[in-house]
RNA sequence: GGUUCCGUAGCUCAGCUGGAUAGAGCAACAGCCUUCUAAGCUGUGGGUCCCGCGUUCGAAUCGCGGCGGAAUCACCA
């Protein structure tokens, strides 16, 4: 529509002034709310063609549209705002053909797909996954989405950090306190058990490392030169040597881990194409800077340790491999970058990860583009905010942290709560209950945590902040279920819609107003596609929910007499609950028929 | 100090490719269940869009400069 609007503008600004206006002067927006229109051409640029007042300038063009184009009903022009109406017919006809057709993300589409390496969750093995795991698990799966809804190729990717120092930590710390203890005998979920002693070396350790300083060494010297820390330190080195006992217990308790992952991932409804491994990339990454190093694009410091020099980027020294030779975490994503590349030939590969990283992927990419690779200007660091609780940030050390698993249980727990409180679902097994809460639970949990700009820390409030009440997940689910409920009471009354059949006189403004709202969709997923933003699509859904609500109390759809009104409105339901679930899936979120 | 990000109602957040009187929800108060699900709807109150300057017919939105907050600048990952 405001495609031909601007065609047929261009049209009476030639008649009327006798000039030939660029496109971009032309600017159509969406009428305001309380203005009386559909859309509004802003006269200001035009001006100085008509050498006229704002207002006569309006009256004039309105006039001509008016008379030339018999889809303008009337207009009226305020200040120098063009109101324009559309008449309820073309409304009608525009949206009996995309009641028809359901597709509604046909212009989303993009025109060139790229190949596209989403890397997301990238978890330590040491430990559980938490809340700040869970923000970036469903943005990730969510811009998955996204990104393959508007014609991407896209590949789930997981980075899994199972080597280093820090999981030398719990190894160590369960060899010398675990007893034996396994997930079967202690009956833990795995990434928890190992969570635990990876807790307990950080108690010994901080002991040990106070002890020292007491005994007289600076802080410093005492976190080198602590027991435990050197104990690790050495644990690591035999690793990398391919030390079969350290490799052996190494692989048992990373398999512990990865099935209390799985776990948290199915309940999360997240899944991966291809998980890579550090123990398994970062070899390739040591192979990559001693070539560089031969080619002098690298140094060596005399301990043999091999940095890049980044100051003429701005950056800093950043070290690659250690004196040891060891390899540190830039070394490792080096060499999963290249490996990829070599697999896939991606255009883009957006890393799903929080923004205290800023400075390793502005680094990763400098040094990826110095050693010559000219992909590396597809690696796009997707940088998130962190979550915060509202005592404050969330921090291991003093408990704060919220444990995903945990997390995922209350909300269930709260939305069974709710419902019950409310008298809902009575009449249901308890499996079919149990469905119900899981999708809401999750709803509301996923709702919460993506309705957010990525970019902005958030503050989560697991007591108080997820209720179930105005913009949240289950306020959106619940829209549905009652539109779901809708149709079974009107395959009760043997009512049947047809979209073949809408009425152009059935069409009333609080209809238009929703479907102009439908019309938006498309637009919307190819923004958040483009700005990497799922909280553009929620925050849609929040608004198109709302409006139907209101709609929903405004005007009876089922016990209209008018038939032909019925119709439109059963119609214009079924379309709102098909964009509303399908909206609420490019965000992972299930919607359940009934709540 | 360098770099990146953020600053909108008491709170949590939208709005930002410049457009009319800046929006929701929560919290507070007042109403609405014999009619398709009240997890809802309606109404009232609530604002120096951090500050200043600039660009413009027009700035929450763009630019520059401040102020405030966060992250990062490890032989941790």
């Amino acid at each position: 529509m405001e495609i031909i609007l601007k065609e047929k503008i261009r049209e009476a600004v030639k008649a009327l002034f006798n000039n030939d206006l660029s496109s971009d002067l032309i600017q159509i927006q969406e009428t305001r709310k309380d203005f009386k229109g559909d859309f509004t051409l802003v006269v200001f640029p035009m001006l100085r063609f008509s050498k006229n007042t704002p207002e006569k300038t309006g009256e004039l063009i309105g006039n001509y549209l008016k008379e030339n184009f018999k889809a303008i009903s009337g207009f009226n022009v305020i200040k120098g705002f063009l109101n324009l109406e559309i008449s309820n017919a073309w409304w009608a006809e525009y949206f009996r053909n995309l009641a028809l057709s359901r597709n509604y993300l046909e212009s989303s589409t993009v025109s060139n797909p790229q190949t596209i390496l989403v890397e997301y969750s990238s978890p330590n093995t040491n430990k559980p996954l938490h809340l700040g795991h869970i923000r970036n698990n469903l943005l990730g799966y969510s811009l998955f989405r996204i990104l393959s809804t508007v014609g991407h190729r896209v590949i789930k990717t997981n980075i899994v950090n199972d080597r280093g120092i820090h999981i030398c930590k719990s190894m160590l710390a369960w060899q010398k306190y675990g007893n034996g203890e396994t997930p079967e005998s202690s009956g833990m979920k795995g990434d928890h058990l190992v969570g635990k002693y990876y807790v307990r070396f950080e108690q010994e350790y901080k002991s040990q490392v106070e002890n020292l300083i007491r005994g007289g060494l600076n802080e410093n010297e005492a976190r080198n030169s602590a027991p435990m820390m050197k104990e690790a330190r050495e644990m690591l080195l035999k690793w990398e040597a391919g030390d079969r006992e350290v490799v052996e217990l190494w692989k048992m308790m990373n398999s512990w881990v990865y099935a209390g992952f799985d776990e948290t991932y199915r309940k999360l409804g997240v899944d991966f194409d291809r998980i890579y491994y550090e123990s398994e990339t970062y070899k390739f990454g040591k192979e990559i800077v001693i070539e560089a190093l031969k080619k002098n694009i690298l140094y060596q410091n005399p301990d043999s340790s091999i940095w890049a020099d980044l100051s003429a980027e701005g950056l800093d020294q950043k070290l690659l491999l250690r004196s040891d030779g060891t390899a540190v975490y830039m070394t490792q994503d080096l060499g999963t970058a290249a490996d990829r590349y070599r697999e896939y030939h991606f255009d883009k590969t957006i890393y799903v990860v929080g923004n205290e990283q800023n400075y390793h992927f502005q680094v990763l990419r400098a040094i990826l583009k110095r050693m010559g690779y000219s992909w590396a200007d597809g690696l796009i660091h997707f940088s998130y905010g962190m979550v915060e609780l509202p005592e404050g940030k969330m921090k291991s050390r003093e408990g704060t942290v919220v444990d995903a698993d945990d997390l995922i249980d209350e909300m269930q727990e709260t939305a069974r709560e709710v419902s019950l409180e409310l008298g809902k679902l009575a009449g249901f097994s308890g499996d079919e209950k149990q469905e119900i809460f899981r999708k809401i639970g999750l709803g509301a949990l996923k709702y919460f945590i993506l309705k957010v700009d990525p970019k902005k820390n958030m503050t989560f409030n697991p007591s108080e902040s997820i209720d179930f009440n105005g913009n949240t997940g289950p306020f959106i689910q619940y829209t549905y279920a009652r539109i779901r409920s809708v149709f079974r009471k009107a395959e009760q009354l043997k009512l049947n819609a047809r979209a073949d059949s809408i009425s152009d006189s059935a069409a009333g403004q609080k209809e238009v107003d929703l479907i102009k709202l439908i019309r938006k969709f498309p637009v919307i997923v190819s923004d958040a596609a483009k700005e990497h933003s799922p909280a553009i699509v929620a925050n849609y859904c929040y608004e198109l929910a709302r409006e139907y609500n209101q709609f929903y109390h405004d005007f009876s759809i089922l016990n209209d007499e008018n038939s032909e009104v019925r119709n439109f409105r059963l119609i214009l339901s079924d379309v709102i609950s098909d964009v509303i679930s399908k909206g609420m899936w490019l965000l992972g979120i299930e919607m359940p028929e009934r709540m």
